[in-house]
DNA sequence: AAATATGCAACTTTTGAGGTTACATTTAAC
DNA sequence: GTTAAATGTAACCTCAAAAGTTGCATATTT
């Protein structure tokens, strides 16, 4: 959702939206979208004005932001981790493995992450245009 | 958790073993652990038979069974997809984007794959028994 | 001053994973 | 054969995380 929002936000490139369009395009509420814009402002992705007609938009050239920061950003519960298991009946084969996949999926993460630095936002404002074709600036 | 009980059936060598010491080693409930076992016999993982002091045990030997295969046997909701918005005010911008998006996250995917693909249960095994030390074939 | 937007708090809803209980079925072992 | 031990499976409960909802104070443009 969060790399939805940005890219309207760098779809419209500068020009201030606000939570109840981004909310419209993404069909969702408000809210969430602020909360969300919320975390994209301390991440620094994003800057939003309170007050009449304004809204938020990209404080950085959509180059500059890739997938791998927006899921850092975004991301709460990490997909490779394993659920913290209690212990309490120490089977030591059991424990060993767990250390061992943590640093298995400690691996994967890095990978991924790697993965993902190499799209950023221009790259998908580029294929949205392509895909349907329609010219830049001209919103909704 | 499906890595977890796959590498401890590695461990096991061939050996058989219960759901109720799966769970044990896992920490949780034997159904939990037959369900899980359910599909990896239909990943072709591990073979069960059902009876007195019997159990599961792979039947693959642990170099052809990679983090890939796991993956797509176990995983459910994928990590990267958009939740199913339901457009039903067609926004042109929004219905593009999520196009793009799905083109985005489907090359992540198969360069998260391609990832797991490259470490296997007997890396795992390995890394298990270098970082504490245990000698193979001795349960518990 | 009024209209419009955000910030934020509190609550509900939804969804999925995991856990629990119970029981029929199968099979090795005695 | 009988029995003990194991799986297969259904039906439920629990719990946490994400999303949605409502309401209102606050800020800012016009």
């Amino acid at each position: 959702m969060a790399v939805q929002v940005l890219t309207v936000l760098a779809y419209k490139a500068g020009e201030p939206v606000t939570s109840t369009l981004l909310a419209a395009s993404v069909n969702t509420n408000p809210v969430v979208i602020r909360r969300l814009l919320l975390v994209l402002q301390t991440a620094g992705f994003v800057e939003t004005r309170k007050g009449a007609s304004v809204g938020s938009r990209l404080c950085q050239p959509p180059q500059r932001i890739d997938l791998a920061q927006i899921y850092r950003a975004v991301e709460t519960a990490e997909p490779f981790k394993l659920p913290q298991r209690s212990m309490d009946h120490p089977c030591a084969v059991g424990h060993c493995i767990q250390a061992a996949l943590i640093q298995v999926f400690a691996a994967t993460e890095t990978a991924l992450e790697r993965e993902l630095a190499k799209t950023n936002l221009a790259h998908i404002l580029a294929l949205v245009e392509k895909s349907c074709g329609q010219s830049r600036q001209r919103p909704h």
